[in-house]
RNA sequence: AGAGAGGUGGCAGAGUGGUCGAAUGCGACGGUUUCGAAAACCGUUAUACCGGCAACGGUAUCGGGGGUUCGAAUCCCCCCUUCUCUACCA
């Protein structure tokens, strides 16, 4: 909410401004404010003496009644009733002109930085800078909506039968790479000096004023009417809304916080090929950072955001580009917004993954956020970023990084997700088969194709995937595989519980199927660890293993050499 | 969800119809004293709006809203919220 001061002082300065945001009815809607507001300085003075009046008669008729004069109090009790006559009827009128002041006051957007760019739409846009090149894809690549599909990583159609259409369930190593997503976003917010939160995620009506999604987006927000809560569209709002009401301590400043949580957009309207797949949903996740800074530090703070989130950007290895929004296409709150855009490589567009933006004291005029400074109280300028939104996010990493093989993960993301490539085989139906009874199929499928690709992928995978084991030695495969499985899929173990096996008894102290017998005398050693194999596995093959392991992007200890005994 | 008790200035805590914006204590700030500090003493110590160049004056605010009254922190109604017990639940 723009400051009435600024709107009296300086109204040729907001007019201009209003007309860079594309405010067409900035002249009238100020003038109408100035004349509301010239109304209700008269109101108050009026009330404010007259209740001044009135205070000072009731102080007399209490001196009276105590002193017994009764017929004096009576006396004073009638102007009295005159002057509660004229503040009561000056007291509505007031609330009146307040009431409709306050309502064009809503309606007035944020005025421009002097930075900000002429402009009425998104082609207006100044682009600041571009970092990275824009991956070659192959004539096979994929838009991210037929990948998710392929990987069975994100399932549109199961949201749509909890939900409905933009809630979309993230499953296995989609939602794994979610999880890894925000752990690392909110990593790299607490490095950066930002103090995480967790709000909640339904807000009140004064929260919703506070940031200035109310009175104007209403639409925007979903709402439960029965306890008058909205569902959040952005962390902005409960994070900022921390501060509503508060007179900051000048030694807390800045104020740097930053949370995770689902947002919300209702976004009725303008479905179609731009907003597919992941481009827009109704529920996403986003880390947002906050700040809180004294006036003249604000814009120096913005710059941190922006290359705060330009960090992350490049740690995730993806080619973005950095705008300056115009006039036109700023938010309404905003005094200048850098949006950053990701390029999706196989829908062969940028897009929006943040957007930073410096309020200045819009929003803390309306929260009421404030600091001292020699003895006076002045707004604060609030700031924000999404450092970062997921989906448009996992959407270019899916597009940007797909190969024959499967999802090649940044490097950075590795340990975040416990694995460093996303394949097509889901973990879980490895495990069924492995599970199952059936074990035709399972040898069937570790040992389809020349090199046992497949199979030593599984292997890999499910020592990855299954026993949590970050850095995977071929040696540490066998170690933590359980003998259960070991022995059911006739495949290796370890040399010890081969013999005993071999002696007819297995570790349990039950009686060993012959059938799971192992030569002894093939003995493998892979590192420290000697290992127990039946026919399939040969120094070879494991060392192809180890290869392809390596291949689809685990760190296979170096030291693994393989002998035969 | 039911029953009971609360919500007062930065904190603690008085105040149950009349100069109460609010005692007192603590904290913080300024000063006196001191070589310096401590102690002691003196003073200051909320927010918003209106009028005024300013000094200053006025109005409102004791969880929020409404009411009674010449006058409300104090009485009445509604709501929010905290605590205790019961019920239920992760």
């Amino acid at each position: 909410m723009l400051q009435l001061s600024v709107l009296r002082d300086q109204t040729d300065h907001v007019l201009a401004g209003l007309a860079k945001k594309r405010y067409a009815t900035g002249p009238a809607d100020v003038a109408a404010i100035l004349d509301l507001n010239q109304r209700r300085r008269q109101l108050q003075t009026s009330h404010d003496s007259a209740q001044a009046e009135a205070n000072e008669l009731a102080r007399q008729i209490g001196g009276l009644m105590k002193s017994g004069d009764k017929a004096g109090a009576e006396t004073l009790k009638a102007r009295t009733a005159e002057l509660k006559q004229h503040t009561q009827s000056a007291a509505a009128e007031l609330a009146q002109v307040e009431k409709e002041q306050q309502q064009l006051l809503y309606k007035l957007p944020n005025l421009p930085h002097t930075s900000v760019p002429e402009g009425r739409a998104a082609a207006d846009n100044e682009i600041v800078r571009e970092h990275g090149t824009k991956p070659e894809l192959g004539s096979d690549a994929v838009p991210h909506w037929d990948l998710i599909k392929k990987y069975d990583i994100i399932d549109f159609e199961l949201g749509v039968k909890i939900t409905g259409a933009g809630f979309p369930v993230y499953k296995g190593q989609g939602a794994r790479l979610q999880r890894a997503l925000i752990n690392f976003f909110l990593d790299e917010a607490r490095a950066a000096g930002y103090t995480e939160m967790q709000p909640p995620i339904l807000v009140n009506e004064a929260s919703g004023y506070g940031t200035g999604q109310l009175p104007d987006k209403e639409g925007q927000m979903y709402h439960d009417a029965k306890d008058d809560l909205y569902l959040i569209p952005t962390a902005e709002v409960p994070l900022t809304n921390i501060y509503r009401d508060e007179i900051i301590p000048v030694e807390k400043l800045p104020v740097r916080i930053t949370g995770h949580t689902p947002c919300f957009r209702r976004e009725a309207g303008s479905w179609g090929a731009d907003v597919r797949g992941l481009n827009r949903l109704h529920q996403f996740d986003k880390v947002e950072i906050v700040q809180i800074t004294e006036p003249e530090h604000s814009y120096a703070a913005l710059d941190t955001m922006v290359a705060h989130i330009e960090g992350l950007l490049q740690k995730l290895e993806l080619p973005y580009r950095v705008l300056r929004l115009c006039g036109g296409d700023m938010g309404f709150t905003s005094a200048l917004t850098f949006d950053l855009e990701v390029w999706s490589a196989a829908q062969g567009r940028w897009l929006e993954v943040s957007s930073a933006s410096n309020f200045e004291t819009y929003q803390a005029n309306r929260l009421k956020c404030r600091y001292k400074v020699d003895g006076k109280t002045q707004l604060l300028h609030t700031l924000n970023g999404s450092a970062l939104a997921l989906p448009r996010i996992v959407a270019a990493l899916l597009e940007n990084n797909q190969t024959s093989e499967g999802i090649k993960l940044p490097a950075v993301l590795h340990s975040y997700c416990g694995f460093g490539m996303i394949i097509e085989k889901p973990v879980n139906d490895v495990l069924d088969i492995m599970k199952s009874k059936n074990k035709k199929d399972y040898t069937k499928y570790l040992f389809d194709g020349a090199l046992h690709n497949k199979g030593q992928l599984v292997n890999a995978v499910v020592a990855k995937y299954v026993y949590k084991n970050p850095l995977v030695s071929i040696g540490k495969l066998f170690e933590i595989f359980p003998a259960s499985i070991q022995g059911s899929w006739g495949v290796f173990t370890i040399k010890e519980q081969a013999e005993s096996i071999n002696n007819g008894i297995t570790k349990k102290g039950t009686p060993a199927k012959p059938r799971y017998k192992t030569k002894p005398n093939n003995i493998i050693k892979v590192g420290q660890i000697e290992i127990a194999t039946s026919d399939q596995w040969n120094t070879e093959n494991i060392s192809a293993f180890i290869e392809a392991a390596t291949k689809v992007g685990f760190d296979i200890n170096p030291d693994s050499t393989v002998e035969t005994l």
